[in-house]
DNA sequence: TATATATACCTTGACAGGCGATGTATAATA
DNA sequence: TATTATACATCGCCTGTCAAGGTATATATA
């Protein structure tokens, strides 16, 4: 993990809405295919995964059932809502936004004068 | 304002640094070009800038200095030190970094089974 | 057989950043 | 005279993250 968390801070559920748009996955599952997807530069801490897992369900963006494996350990599934859908539609668009205003933002006044020409 | 400010989280050290890269300036004026530049849609809580203030001086990467304003409200200015443009390089190469990770991260699943053409 | 590792879940308590509320003070404007 | 703009500051709460600890099953290794 080389990542910043704070500046994954607020995506977390957008990232696992994300992985639930397919198909339903369980914990375990949807942090492998982060850390594979990211070439491990970043990973969910457990904690952080099963405390977004309760609040998106409580939220009423996603549902669970625990799977039926006759081996290895239990999985808990979760299931994406049709308001957990929408819910990701937004973040996706709010996602899209704050790129655009932070890359404003911290742009150096030195550049920016730059480029005005000035 | 629009943006959801723990989108922003992570980034108000590197906004404000940002802003003290040209010329020193003071927590005021700072506040009121982020929301010029943003036309109105950010702007930086009071408690939070100052708290910010506090911690990037803390950490050496800004000095402060009263003005000898001899009208209107006093300011104090803000200067930004070597550690801190060293400091704010390296912010800027983490956003780079995590900006390429979220859209990574956030992208449907079902865009990208699209995308792989299965 | 014992041990380590991988899979898979979960909770508690501490910490850090953001921010609403509140306060202070000066100057200009209505 | 009252309001607004300028300008700074702190306190205490809230929320998301996470280290640390725990449970349980299955497989590989020594």
């Amino acid at each position: 993990m080389s990542i910043a968390s704070d500046l994954i801070r607020g995506h977390t559920d957008t990232i696992i809405l994300a992985h639930l748009t397919r198909e339903d996955s369980y914990g375990y599952k949807i942090n492998k295919e982060i850390q594979m997807d990211t070439d491990n530069q970043y990973e969910l801490k457990e904690a952080t995964l099963y405390t977004a897992f309760r609040r998106l369900e409580g939220a009423g963006y996603i549902c669970s059932y625990w799977g039926d494996e006759n081996t290895g350990a239990r999985r808990r599934y979760y299931s994406i809502t049709a308001e957990g859908r929408q819910a990701y539609r937004q973040l996706k668009k709010e996602w899209e936004e704050a790129k655009y205003l932070i890359d404003i933002l911290i742009k150096s006044k030195e550049e920016r004068e730059d480029q005005n020409g000035r």
